[in-house]
DNA sequence: ACCTGAACACCGTTCAAGT
DNA sequence: ACCTGAACACCGTTCAAGT
């Protein structure tokens, strides 16, 4: 590749990462050529479908989630620092609502299902729980606080709560019986 | 109103109903339009925009929820009866996603977050939880069991009895302690 | 009054023409 | 090799022309 193409493909990608992350899928390959100083068609020459430039851009993402499952100690901690991250990035709410189907994306998220998985067999949960479980319940928390993003940031931390309150198991007492 | 605009009306309705029940809020005016057997332009000329139609379809699936809420004797009942009605309408998933923000539409979710406040004050739930909790929390659940509709159309089964646990105050035990 | 399809401004994508 | 903007097929929306 030469060195204005590379130099180019930069310029597009931190233009991307930017407007995704803040619009999601849904802004423009018009608006990102504009942030990034270069031509409509150029962004095809680097990228042949716009799922293919946002699956480079959200795979970032997923692989920094990787990274934060096996770097954080609890399964509690990863939850919280998951769904953080989903609130501040649009791209990854996409992710998440299923309306980005790039098979990318599709492997990254498995590899967090996995990374997830070794969380579960670490934490006390209660029987069946997978780490896809957790990933996909991450998601729901998510989306379920969205709605109030404005109003109410904080709203997934007590969401997350009621959640964890219903996934892990405390041992002492018998938290999933009814009475 | 014309006696063949009343038709005209009903047919548009119709196939609107049906299609964004199957498809959700992305099927195309021209679509809907040739499935009622009608013109592009006539649609636009019941509904100002795509979005007004939209709204008046879901209007409809919410009021239905809402006499659910109140004709259902549980909160849980309620829940699973509405995340039931999530799973098989897309037109519904769209406005838990928030992709749909009519006026008409946030009314009607209201309507809804008050119903299920009467269902709430009803039940033994931990404290503080609202009406508009359970609502958001519903959808929350079924949009995490959503990337996996086709493969495990009951999952959310499963993540709403997660939830329940968290949220209901089982009474005898201490479920939402930590030690 | 009501319906229609051609026309418009957008979108993602392609490609001949330029460097 | 690489970049560009005009051109294409879509979309929601408008509106002059028809009944």
């Amino acid at each position: 590749m030469r060195a204005d193409a590379v130099r180019t493909r930069k310029q597009l990608l931190d233009a991307a990462a930017e407007l995704f992350a803040e619009g999601g899928a849904e802004v423009s390959v018009a608006e990102i050529a504009e942030r990034a100083g270069i031509g409509k068609g150029t962004v095809f020459r680097h990228f042949a479908t716009k799922e293919d430039l946002i699956a480079a851009i959200v795979g970032d993402l997923l692989d920094d989630l990787v990274d934060a499952a096996e770097k954080r100690g609890s399964l509690r901690e990863f939850m919280v620092y998951g769904v953080g991250r989903l609130a501040d990035n649009r791209a990854l709410c996409d992710v998440a609502s299923g309306s980005v189907r790039h098979p990318d994306v599709q492997a990254g998220v498995e590899r967090l299902n996995e990374a997830a998985q070794r969380l579960v067999d670490r934490a006390e949960t209660r029987e069946g729980v997978t780490g896809r479980d957790v990933v996909l319940l991450m998601t729901g928390v998510h989306q379920a606080a969205a709605p109030l993003r404005d109003a109410e940031p904080e709203l997934w931390r007590r969401y997350l709560g009621f959640l964890l309150d219903g996934l892990l198991d405390t041992g002492s007492s018998a938290p999933h019986s009814r009475t």
